[in-house]
DNA sequence: CGATTGACGTACG
DNA sequence: TCGTACGCCAATC
């Protein structure tokens, strides 16, 4: 499904383009499944831009729908952006909820659990 | 308009 | 194997 073909079309304008780009991508990412910032980012084109995507996902609260940016931790599975949630306990909650086991913040099986952005994409 | 920062990733020691 | 340094690109100061 070229469904960031899509996205990026529907998203050209001015603004919100990354963003919204990375928000559509992480609202794919299935339920019981997780995803990095740097596949994100080679998927919307810019591999070397996954910094972009964290900070996307820093805005990311305020994008409607719910973006689940639980499901999105870096290339080792740390949930490094735990501590921009509610609470620090807020995101491996949400996480658990999803059935991704979470230890010592960091996803359990991460590689196992890894949902390619490119697949769904490509 | 230039400098600093950041929910990353890769390279190097 | 682990810790540090640097690059990337957009947003904020």
């Amino acid at each position: 499904m070229k469904m960031l073909d899509t996205i990026r079309k529907s998203g050209n304008k001015k603004n919100a383009d990354f963003f919204e780009q990375v928000y559509n991508i992480v609202r794919l990412i299935p339920r019981g499944r997780v995803t990095s910032y740097g596949a994100i980012a080679k998927a919307l084109g810019s591999a070397k831009s996954s910094r972009m995507v964290g900070y996307a996902m820093n805005a990311s609260h305020l994008a409607q729908p719910h973006v689940p940016a639980q499901r999105v931790v870096n290339r080792k599975g740390m949930l490094t952006g735990k501590h921009h949630f509610g609470s620090p306990d807020a995101m491996q909650k949400l996480l658990e909820a999803d059935g991704v086991k979470v230890k010592d913040d960091c996803v359990v099986d991460f590689e196992k659990l890894f949902w390619d952005p490119m697949k769904e994409i490509g």
